[in-house]
Order: structure tokens, then C-alpha cells, then sequence
DNA sequence: AAATTGACTGACAACGCTGTCATATTACTG
DNA sequence: CAGTAATATGACAGCGTTGTCAGTCAATTT
């Protein structure tokens, strides 16, 4: 038995298969009793359109991308699964391209893939997100796109985003209020833009708390678990350690953990370590990670469907949308212990 | 300036699109001097052939499926990357499509997502593997299909596989040679059949040493840290606890090293730990996790590459190829101390 | 009652490829 | 050098949709 075409509903419903094509799409100009029986027939048929016939017969292929470079697993799955739950439900399929933004083949690749699979639209996240080369190719090519946490010098129309800096500042407040003062900040890689606004919350957080921010607290690290390591140990290693330290991501947190419990350092109880995402270490770490959670998955589902409402809708404005992150105090933080205060 | 079509190419070298289809195909029956004039034109005109016709047109759809239910992010993206791998050097697509094995749509979806859209074939990751309900709807479907790390009670034709269970044995003895008699196991998720063969692994290990399996030291878990968590009390809160304990992956190991440092015991001087897997987190544990790195991407890679060779070659008979894991030795495994041997 | 509207519906030509089959060309044979 | 086989190429009809445009029909207007 093979599979229904659009004539087999069409005979069935005795309408012809264009009729079949507008209730298909949800046009207007259809009679409700005609959209009923035809509605019927392809129940009965289990029919299902043919995706390829529809890209190549339309105008729009009902492929959308989704772009990425980022070494986090959890995050990119968490993103993947809110563009797929978005794309379910509006009947669009995704094409997952993982790509090397400082690869010398980065832009070649992005344009054999824009010209062999005729995506409708694109979805950005970071750090491809501030690739101005990328940003322009896709001006260029006037491929519709939305774009995930995007740095606050970018342009600003079609972006999702959170409040990363804010939530910076209040964990600076946070900390304070637990009555820390030396406060440490290990930056992110200064090529991904969109983590360089926590490193500016954390210094509205402090000037917001009446701290000074020293320049010898912040350094700079790359993201990951070995630079967090190295900067744990320059840190730890002063003679007038910080008392807390507050890390631009999780993996460094997590060297930085890792620096103190070689130098036998109690945490929280004389040192208090927070780290910014909430990958699965953050929970399962001992002790567990003080951390931010982001709304990853909501972030990309909303980003698709924004995706999906710009292209129905051509003429529509751009927007940005700012969803919340939040703190999720676990037991890598406490109060500062007196002697050391 | 549109895309160029087939049609461009054929005016260009002077030839009919069907020369220029079987230049694009590989197809033999071509002269030399010809194939080298069309393939001039496609490079002049950066023509790439339009997907959705090429998929309409033929019989084949040059797109193939992901099926997974894995809740670890490490694993999905490294064989996503396998995945991806193989299909860019062979001109696939790829449909990623996450699932809920449990679900009661679980098959109707699959059923929906073979007929919508007609994938040439499918790769299945654990703990989809081992459906046998699944594996039957291919069957009748049929839907060629790799599967990877399926239990040695299935089918084994078209799989791809690792020693998990000779290299769990050797883990075993590694541990015995450090000295350790009571090793406990933490078994997986009793439905993760590919999970279960790490305990016949381990039984194998013990036998091997001359080790009795205690059966009070042998727990069930459920792959998730706070499964490992309940296991590790239960294991350390005995009269005589185990001096080492080996769970089936890293998820359950965390649990089991949350609960060693809740109870104050120094790993590895008082007790060995190791984990299956070697997630992100296992390398950034303090202490640093010994486990087994699977070769996933590899995996992935080779079963894609298994996949389009059945497809290209359909009278091939099956194959089974097994990849080899590896020992991870880090730091909570270490020799055991007299008075606790 | 004729004319005009507006809501519906259908015929048919694309879309850009591949499969089939017929034909042209070349190479080989006796 | 004809006769045949093997090789190389092309014409044309699909594949299953959507877009265009030309209808049909009932409801309204003049």
C-alpha cells in the first residue's frame, strides 16, 4: 500500500486537489462544509503531504536552519529541542548545522548551505550571533533570521534575549548581602560578546552595593574548565584571597571548585563560588553549584516561532524579546566567616 | 541573480540535463571529456542541485533520521556530530528527531514521521535500540534502518557496537588489582538493555578475580543522579561498606561521590568510584572521575557510513562492527588501604 | 430582470529534478 | 567494410505539490 497523494483526497472528497491545497493551507475562500469533507478524506487517508513536492512547488520550503558553535552539549540540545517543539506545532523542519565560526571555510560553508538547502529562515545563537560577517552575508542575501542573545551593540530588531545583565547585578547583591566584599569575576572568551555583558552586570552589582571592583579580582578567562582552573589558582594563590568568586559559566566555576578543593579551601564555608548557566554539573557538583539558570529552551522556541510569525507575516516590524533567567542558589555559597571578612 | 538550475549547466557545456544528471550521480556511461565539461559549468555557475526535486524526482531521498531518547546532552551531541559527519562527505541530510520511548504516541509519531517525510533510512541510538515494537514497524515498513549499542539479545544485523561488556570485566580487574574485594555495582535502567550488559561485564570482572558477587552489593539504579544518590546510601550506610563502587555510568557515579563527601569518607583513600561514559563532568569532578570513554562520535560516524552503503548497495548482507572503549583512569580510583582491605 | 459583486472552485502550467526508453555514436568483429 | 555490440547521449513523461487565472454560482444592487 502506498502512501496518499493529494489526488487520492481530492477523489475521495470529490473537490480537485486544488481545493484539497487551500484547506490544506489553511486559506481563506473555502466553504466550511467543503473544508469539512475534504478534512475528513484526509483523515481517512492518513494523508500527509509530500514535503519535497511543496518546497519545490512553492514559494517558501518550510526548512528553517539552525546555526551553531558552541561547546556546551546541554546547551545546544536545549536549544534544539525548543526550535523542534516550535517547528512541530507550525509544521516546519529543521536542518541542525554546527559550524566553526573561526574556521577560514566558516563563510564558504554558510553560503553552500543557504544556496543548496533553500531555507526559509535562519536561527542564530551564540557566539554566531556577533559574527558581523555573518550578519551581513545574511542582510546581503536577505535571508529572514532571528537571533539568540545578541550582544547589546548589535542590531537589535528580531533577538531574543535575557537579562544576563541584570541577573549579574543581582548576584552581586546577592553576595554582598551575605557579606561579601572581596568579589572575584572570571570573564568569558572575549569573543563571545553576549557573555561580555555579564562582566558588566557584575560591575553595576558592585556599584550598585557601594564595592569597589578591583582590577586584580577580574581576570580574564576563556570559558572553559582549564581556564577556570588557571584563574582559580592566580586568584587563590594572593595573599588576600577574594571570598567569593563568581564566574562567567559553569565550567569555569567548576575549575575554579577544583583549585580550592586541592587547597583544601571550604566552600562555602571560607571561600563562595557561583558560575552562570546551570549545565547538569552545576546540580550534581559537590557541593552543588550557585549558578543562573537561563530559559534556554523557551528562548529558542520563541525565537522560531518568531521566525516562522516574520516570515507568514513579510511586512511586520522587528522585535526584541527579553525572557528572565533566574538564580538558583545552591550550597556553593554562604555567609562570610568573620576572621576572614 | 536566481540560482542556477540544471537547465543552466546543460546550455552551458552543450549538452541535455540528463548528461548533466548523470555527471551529478556518478553515473557511468559518460565519456571523460564530456563529464569534465559539465563539471566546469557546475563549478562556473556554483550550481547546486535543488534538494527537494532531486528527493521528489528520484527514489531516493538522500535525507536520512535521527531517532533518540537520550537524556544525556554530551551523548546526543557528540553522535549528532558523528551523524553529521558522514552525511556532509556523502551528501545526505539529516532529521533529528528526539522521542519519548514511553509515551503512548511514541509509535503513532514515528509511524507520522516515516510517512510525512520519506526517509531513506533510519539510525537508532539506545535505549531505541532495544524496542521491539519499534524495531517490528521498521521491519514491516521497511525502513532500512543501523542501530547502535543494541543488547546482544536483538538482531544484530546492521548494528554498531562497543566491548562494554569485555571493557567493564577489565574494569573489574583493574579495581581487583588494586587490591579491592568488596566492589559494589549500581546497575542502569533495567528497559536500557545495552546498559545491562555492563553488569553481565562486571560479573564476568568478578568472576575472572576470583570475586564473589555479593548480591546486597549489587543495587538498582535508573541511570539519574539522584538514583546514584539513593544507591550510594544505601551502600556506604552498611555495616561493612564496599571499598569500591562501580556504577554503569557517570550520572550515578556524581550521586555516588555527592554522598561519599556528604558522609565525609576521602576518595579515593577510603573508597574507589568509577563511572561509564566519560560525560564533560567526569574529567571536572573533583575527584576527577575514572570511567569508560565510548567512541560515540566514532560510532555514529561508522553507523551513517553503514547506513548509506546499504542504501547505495541494497542486496549487501548485514554487518555488526564493534568499537573498542577505552579505560579512563583518573582520580577516584586508587589502591585500597590495609585496615579498610 | 439584468448587472454587478463577492465568495467559492477547478484546469492547467509550473517547480527542478530522475527514470525510461529511444537514438546516435563509437568500437569491435569476421 | 558491413554488421553487430557496446557505449554515450537526448527527448519526454512523470514526481506531488502550489500559483495563476479563469471560471461558476448565489447574493446583492440598480
Amino acid at each position: 500500500m502506498n502512501r496518499a497523494t493529494i489526488d487520492d483526497v481530492a477523489q475521495l472528497a470529490g473537490v480537485s486537489i486544488k481545493t484539497v491545497s487551500r484547506v490544506l493551507n489553511r486559506e481563506p475562500r473555502v466553504r466550511e462544509s467543503t473544508r469539512e469533507r475534504v478534512n475528513q478524506a484526509m483523515q481517512a487517508l492518513k494523508y500527509r503531504p509530500n514535503s519535497s513536492a511543496r518546497r519545490l512547488a512553492g514559494n517558501c520550503s518550510y526548512l528553517l536552519g539552525l546555526l551553531y558553535d558552541n561547546p556546551s552539549p546541554s546547551y545546544v540540545t536545549s536549544i534544539q529541542e525548543g526550535v523542534l517543539a516550535a517547528c512541530r506545532t507550525e509544521h516546519y523542519d529543521i536542518l541542525i548545522h554546527p559550524c566553526v565560526y573561526d574556521s577560514p571555510e566558516f563563510m564558504d560553508e554558510i553560503a553552500d548551505l543557504l544556496s543548496s538547502t533553500r531555507v526559509d529562515g535562519l536561527i542564530l545563537t551564540p557566539p554566531l550571533s556577533d559574527q558581523p560577517a555573518l550578519r551581513k552575508l545574511l542582510r546581503d542575501m536577505q535571508i529572514p533570521n532571528v537571533v539568540i542573545s545578541i550582544s547589546n551593540e548589535g542590531d537589535s530588531r528580531w533577538t531574543v534575549d535575557t537579562n544576563d545583565r541584570e541577573i549579574c547585578a543581582d548576584m552581586v547583591r546577592y553576595l554582598a548581602g551575605l557579606g561579601h566584599q572581596r568579589i572575584a569575576f572570571v570573564q568569558g572568551h572575549p569573543d563571545h560578546k553576549a557573555i561580555a555583558q555579564r562582566f558588566e552586570g557584575f560591575q553595576d552589582g558592585m556599584k550598585d552595593c557601594g564595592l569597589k571592583v578591583s582590577k586584580t579580582l577580574c581576570l580574564q578567562g576563556y570559558n572553559t574548565f582549564d581556564s577556570g582552573v588557571k584563574c582559580g589558582k592566580r586568584l587563590l594563590k594572593r595573599k588576600v584571597p577574594p571570598t567569593a568568586i563568581f564566574c562567567a559559566n559553569d565550567d569555569m566555576a567548576a575549575g575554579v571548585l577544583k583549585v580550592a578543593h586541592e587547597m583544601k579551601i571550604a566552600i562555602p564555608g571560607e571561600l563562595s563560588v557561583a558560575g552562570f548557566d546551570d549545565i547538569p554539573l552545576a546540580s550534581q557538583y559537590w557541593p552543588a553549584l550557585t549558578t543562573v539558570r537561563q530559559p534556554t529552551y523557551e528562548m529558542a522556541k520563541l525565537a522560531t516561532e518568531l521566525l516562522i510569525r516574520r516570515l507568514r507575516n513579510k511586512s511586520r516590524q522587528g522585535v526584541r524579546q527579553v525572557l528572565m533567567s533566574e538564580l538558583v542558589i545552591r550550597d556553593s555559597t554562604g555567609p562570610v566567616v568573620a576572621s576572614k571578612a
